[in-house]
DNA sequence: TCTTTCATTAGACAGAGTCTAAGATAGGAT
DNA sequence: ATCCTATCTTAGACTCTGTCTAATGAAAGA
C-alpha cells in the first residue's frame, strides 16, 4: 500500500482501481510526470482508462493538497507528489523533464525588506534550468 | 527611438511598422503583458495587425535573448523586456499583480554538485508570492 | 443483495499557440 | 528613383493541453 494511497483514503476518497494506479505511479516519484505520461503508463495496467479520469484524478488530489500542480514552461502542467518536503525544481530545456533538488539556503533570505514593495511575501520557490544527461549528449 | 528598437537593429532584424510598434510596447515596461494584451493594445495603433505576427515577433525577440518568456500561471505567457537587469518575480496571488524584484545573492550558488543530477545548470530564477498592500487590506 | 451516490467514459468543446501558403514590402542593388 | 528578392504579414486551419457533458458503470453502506 502506497503512502498516497494511504493518505487519499484518510480524505474519505472513493477508492477505485483507476484511482489506484494513477496514486501509485505518482507515490514516491522524484521525476513529476505528465497528465499524458501517466495517461500512458497507467495504459500499461489497465488500457481501457480514459484520458478524463486520469485529469479529474489529479484535480481531484491537488484539490486535496496531496499533489502539486507545476507548469513552467506554458506546456504540459506536471504532477508532484511531494508536497510535504520543501524543494526546488530542475528542468531541462530539451526534453522537459523535472526533478525534485534541494537547496542550502532559503532564498526568501535574499530578499530583502526594501524590495517586497509591501508584499506579505509566503513563499519562494527557485527553478533551475539546464540540459540533462540525454539532451546534452544529443547536441 | 526605443532602446528595445535599438538593440534588435543590431540584429540585423528587418524592422516593420508591426515589429516597432510591439517593440515600443514592450520597451521600458514594469508590468510583464500576454501577447493577447500586446495584440490588444497594437491594434489601437495598427487596426490590422494580426495574431500570427504578434506572436512570430515575440518568438523572434525571445530568439534573439532581447525579451524573456514567463509563465507562472500555467494559463498565457508573459513577456519580459528587461533582459539585461537580472531580477526575479514577486507575484501577487491575490490579484497575479508581478514585479521585478533584486536579491542579494545568486540562487545557483544554493545548488551543490550532487543536486545537479549529471544536468549542466545554466540558470536560476526565484518565484516569490504572497499578496501585495492592495489584496491584503483587503483581507 | 439492493440501493444510492459517486466515478468512468467517449467525444465534443475551448484557449493558447503554431503552421501554411499566398500576397506584400524592407532595404540593398542598380 | 526604381527594381528585385529575400523576408515579412496575413487569415484561417491546425495542434496541443485541458475541460465539460451526459450516459453508463461500480464502490460501499444498509
Ligand atoms: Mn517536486
Ligand atoms: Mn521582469
Ligand atoms: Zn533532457
Ligand atoms: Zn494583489
Amino acid at each position: 500500500m502506497s503512502d498516497l494511497v494511504a493518505r487519499l483514503r484518510r480524505h474519505q476518497w472513493r477508492m477505485t482501481p483507476q484511482r489506484r494506479v494513477i496514486a501509485e505511479m505518482l507515490d514516491g516519484a522524484h521525476v513529476h510526470y505528465t497528465a499524458d505520461e501517466i495517461l500512458e503508463r497507467a495504459c500499461e495496467h489497465m488500457p481501457e482508462i480514459s484520458r478524463a479520469t486520469v485529469y479529474n484524478t489529479l484535480n481531484e488530489m491537488v484539490a486535496l493538497g496531496e499533489v502539486a500542480e507545476l507548469n513552467f514552461d506554458g506546456r504540459s502542467k506536471r504532477y508532484d507528489p511531494n508536497v510535504d518536503h520543501d524543494h526546488h525544481h530542475l528542468i531541462c530545456d530539451g526534453c522537459g523533464t523535472t526533478r525534485d533538488v534541494h537547496t542550502t539556503a532559503d532564498p526568501l533570505d535574499g530578499l530583502p525588506g526594501d524590495e517586497r514593495h509591501g508584499f506579505t511575501v509566503t513563499e519562494a520557490s527557485i527553478t533551475f534550468r539546464g540540459r540533462c544527461p540525454d539532451c546534452v549528449d544529443a547536441g
